[in-house]
DNA sequence: TTGACATAATACTATTTGGTATCATATTTA
DNA sequence: TAAATATGATACCAAATAGTATTATGTCAA
């Protein structure tokens, strides 16, 4: 079984849900996430690692920058967790989810 | 904006992941609960209190013993923020969205 | 009514986490 | 080449978190 920590706990931050959001806009450096956030870049990085290590963003170098990208893939896992009640919450999960991995062949 | 943070803090843990999934199977009593983790009642109670802030269980008392279960509506929150990211990760999520609002009046 | 049982509440501990500060490295650009 | 810029790495701190242990309260049943 695939180890779903990770991607729940990068999503379990607000910020970083924020970061997410931010990024539907398209890839940003750390410089231009962080403008965003009244806090240091340091403390962003962090949370881009997290995300990284969550499988939610890609992350590319340019030159000296690294530009932070949302990975299409990323959310897979989740919708796969929550497939689990289906039938409970939703017998719909489970046609969303095929749906998904459908398209991204 | 609704406050999204307790039940993302909720689906952080992964025991409390595994105690949503035992609870698909009908209520079940802490005590009841607690069997199938090696870890004190009070540690499961804990538990138990984060998933109930974060809604995603109902917790009914029947005489001494209290009965939890899953919330029917619990994740709705979640599958509204996943949401946000339609269009970019799949467009399907607004119609599940609104097919689970209108199955449940 | 007395004892057993299910849960509640509180205090305490160790670890994780989100943040800062500082310094190092690599890449532009004047 | 030298200075400015973007990021990386490390050490450190405070607060939150997951757990235990202990004690109290309420309910069932002999």
């Amino acid at each position: 079984m695939t180890n779903n920590q990770p991607i729940f706990r990068a999503l379990a931050d607000p910020t970083r849900r924020d970061i997410l959001l931010m990024l539907r806009g398209g890839e940003k450096t750390i410089a231009q996430v962080a403008e965003n956030f009244d806090m240091t870049r340091a403390a962003v990085k962090k949370h881009l690692t997290v995300l990284s290590d969550g499988g939610l963003i890609q992350v590319r170098p340019k030159g000296r920058e690294k530009l932070n990208a949302l990975n299409p893939q990323g959310m897979a896992p989740v919708l796969d967790w929550l497939s689990f009640f289906d039938g409970f919450w939703d017998n719909r999960l489970a046609a969303l989810k095929s749906a998904i991995e459908k398209d991204s062949q």
